[in-house]
DNA sequence: CGATTGACGTACG
DNA sequence: TCGTACGCCAATC
């Protein structure tokens, strides 16, 4: 039985992320209704860590696009190398072009 | 069981 | 424009 707390909320957004975009964790936070709960959606992706399902975190950045979960992946350069080989040029462990690779939940998914 | 922390974001000075 | 304070909810100490 799957337990539909903010946790679930925030893992079936992250794996709706498509492919070579990105989205913040505020944007998944509003999405959700909790737009200041920003911090729930990083705990959340810590967590993505102990469950079984595919979570892309990597796609997951903060809001100017800075790479903040970097260091709490097992490799953290790995994130680096996931963005950028989905074609998101990563500099100083920021997203470059972020607003244009930036997948926002609300508008993609028309709430 | 109470206090602190935490992969953030917005508001205010 | 930059720096500091607060809120949100769950997990950890």
């Amino acid at each position: 039985m799957i337990d539909l707390g903010f946790f679930e909320l925030v893992y079936q957004v992250v794996r709706l992320i498509p492919y070579g975009r990105v989205t913040s964790y505020g944007a998944i936070a509003r999405y959700l209704g909790s737009a200041q709960s920003a911090r729930m959606v990083g705990w959340a992706m810590n967590a993505s860590h102990s469950i079984d399902t595919d979570i892309p975190a990597h796609r997951v950045v903060n809001r100017i696009g800075l790479l903040s979960g970097i260091a709490h992946f097992p490799n953290p350069k790995y994130m680096q190398e996931a963005l950028e080989k989905e074609g998101i040029k990563i500099k100083n462990n920021k997203v470059q072009d972020f607003d244009k690779h930036f997948w926002d939940p609300m508008v993609e998914l028309a709430l």
